[in-house]
DNA sequence: GTCTATAGAGCGATAGAC
DNA sequence: GTCTATCGCTCTATAGAC
């Protein structure tokens, strides 16, 4: 079997990689140095700069890296049998929470918040390999559910905009900032009540 | 007039202040340097360091002294006249709206989101005087129009972190992320689906 | 490609004069 | 309190041997 030699597939590229992920998820574009980088792949620094130009360069590698999982973990949000539009709604909404609250996914959104000041192309990037992408997979669900009529709803993508809002309240916002989180009965509240609003707003009327 | 003597009060202190604070929320935490620090006061470094302990206790006093005046952005939102819930929702929208895209409040959102995990007290404290006081000050609005009969809602905390979440949908995200904002229009549609979404969820019942 | 060693700049924090 | 000067360290990035 022939190995690729390409720079691209290098064994030590990949666990350049794979360090940088965790060192940057963990603490911080601005707070990882390469000598941790370096240490915690098990390499030279010099290794890393043979592969990547820069520290921003490599930091953009692991954001793409991430933005394409992402984009993956986007187009996974499914519900497969579509009957009933409440059960529907709560599916997907398990689904978005258990997504939005990941710990790796909360980490990589703290980064490109933090430096999107200072990396605004990765900032587009994330937010439409993530969001972007997320949102529009879950709108074809809701247009499902509106084409079967089971729900009434003129403008799908704001409905969807306000039904992820809706799950993106104090349990997230707890969560992004790392405080301690609400316990499990909060974030039921929080789904059943978004769904239970999208519901009563968007009901087909008579 | 007696000019008070304390190191609390003193010009170079204030100075400081609010020379750090530009530069944090412009740069950030970590890629600020007490050298660039005490260039924009106008200051010694040495100086900085007369009047606050070390960088981490002059970042805390920067997010203290915002989280003040947060409070008050807080608690001056408020809707003078209860008569009908479809206008007092767009008001309090629009107050919302206005507060959570200012420059300076996303600035300082992203720092404390960035930091959350280096600095978790202040973190706690950002999400006490910020989210927290707001919503406080909201839901007592929400409770007036229930008591009103205007609106029928069991859980009035559940249903302002319904509306803010609403609020603080796509516009605001790109907003956040320093992405190409979205125009007056988009504002004013999240603002109106947001009023509408809530009046028909929580209409009183015949 | 990978290493060791180091350059060269910038960092947070302090010493000591005034 | 405020300054100038500097310490001691860490940083990104590179040079040169293999």
């Amino acid at each position: 079997m022939l190995k690729s030699c390409s720079a691209r597939s290098s064994a030590k590229r990949s666990a350049i990689l794979d360090a940088a992920q965790r060192c940057f998820l963990e603490h911080g574009y601005a707070s990882t140095s390469m000598d941790t980088v370096a240490a915690t792949a098990a390499v030279s620094k010099a290794t890393i700069y043979a592969h990547f130009q820069s520290k921003d360069q490599l930091f953009a590698a692991i954001i793409h890296r991430r933005c394409d999982s992402l984009a993956c973990a986007a187009d996974a949000l499914e519900v497969s049998e579509i009957t009933d539009a409440r059960a529907t709604l709560t599916t997907l909404a398990r689904q978005l929470m258990s997504m939005l609250l990941d710990g790796d996914v909360l980490c990589i959104y703290r980064m490109v918040v933090a430096e999107s000041s200072r990396h605004a192309d990765l900032a587009r990037t994330y937010f439409e390999a993530g969001p972007t992408r997320g949102k529009q997979r879950l709108s074809k669900t809701l247009d499902a559910l509106v084409s079967k009529g089971l729900l009434q709803i003129d403008d799908t993508w704001l409905a969807m905009d306000q039904f992820i809002g809706m799950l993106r309240g104090e349990h997230f916002h707890r969560a992004l900032l790392g405080l301690p989180a609400g316990d499990r009965t909060d974030l039921e509240r929080t789904i059943e009540g978004a769904v239970e609003t999208i519901m009563r707003a968007y009901a087909p009327r008579a």
